[in-house]
DNA sequence: GCGACAG
DNA sequence: ATCTTGTCGC
């Protein structure tokens, strides 16, 4: 699996390789001035189902399609899982279920946003990296906490809109000081002495660190994580209990 | 052997 | 990821 993990970061893309306007991503008023069309933009998320011994022994992934501010498709997919979860092998635990929900999509994806690492990952091919290179789709790592990589300065209550540098260490399959990604802050309490964890931002395949870094800023609105990845994260848990419903009783 | 470790 | 009470703040 290391293997095709190293074969999939050799082909991926870091850097920006995409049609759509980037400044356009979170605000459909700039879109709609620039002439362009708003982008759709995916968040994907998974929960997990145990069976009656209380095992993990399916995944459940879901899609969130939006457009311009709001959803335009959502879908989901369970598969059985047969991989537990490794640090570093999440794609191949994950990835079944994933690839199921985005072939049911009928809306084509200009952006896919993934819950994880990105090049954020020992060998550059995080699930991000992993599912738009299979895909052949715009992607990014939206990672809540850091795998890899060495922050180039304190992460600790930074203000809206802060970014800090993630740089390849020696564990790192990649010259030591190559740019994975950022740590960003895109929400943070006003005035209480309490504060919020940035996210690890990284390019998983078509976009470059920056830009990932700007359409995760821009597409988080009221909450930190970006809004088509909370959707994602509501509608797993959302479906899990649909699709509990309709097995148990 | 020890440490580090997305979801 | 998942479990789950209490607590803080608008």
């Amino acid at each position: 699996m290391e293997t095709l993990q190293r074969d999939i970061a050799d082909v991926a893309v870091f850097e920006d390789d995409f049609e759509f306007d980037p400044s356009t991503l979170g605000d459909p008023l700039a879109a709609a001035s620039s002439g362009a069309d708003p982008l759709t933009v995916v968040g994907v998320d998974q929960s997990f189902l145990t069976n009656e011994a209380g095992d993990q022994d399916r995944a459940l992934s879901a899609v969130v399609a939006m457009r311009g501010g709001e959803v335009v498709e959502r879908v989901h997919a369970v598969t059985s899982l047969e991989i537990p979860y490794i640090p570093g092998l999440l794609s191949f635990r994950e990835g079944r279920p994933i690839l199921e929900a985005l072939e049911t999509l009928s809306v084509e994806p200009d952006l896919a946003l993934f819950d994880g690492s990105g090049r954020i990952h020992f060998r550059q091919a995080g699930i991000a990296t992993h599912m738009g290179v299979v895909r052949d789709v715009p992607s990014i790592g939206i990672a809540k906490s850091l795998l890899c990589g060495e922050p180039q300065g304190s992460t600790e209550h930074l203000e809206v809109g802060t970014r800090v540098p993630i740089e390849a260490t020696e564990r790192v399959d990649a010259p030591a000081g190559t740019l994975l990604g950022y740590a960003v802050q895109t929400r943070q309490y006003e005035s209480p002495d309490r504060y919020i964890n940035p996210l690890y931002v990284s390019p998983g395949h078509r976009v470059g660190p920056e830009t990932a870094a700007d359409a995760a800023l821009a597409l988080a609105s009221s909450y930190k994580l970006p809004e088509p990845v909370r959707r994602a994260d509501s509608y797993a848990t959302e479906a899990k209990r649909e699709f509990l419903e309709g097995e148990e009783p």
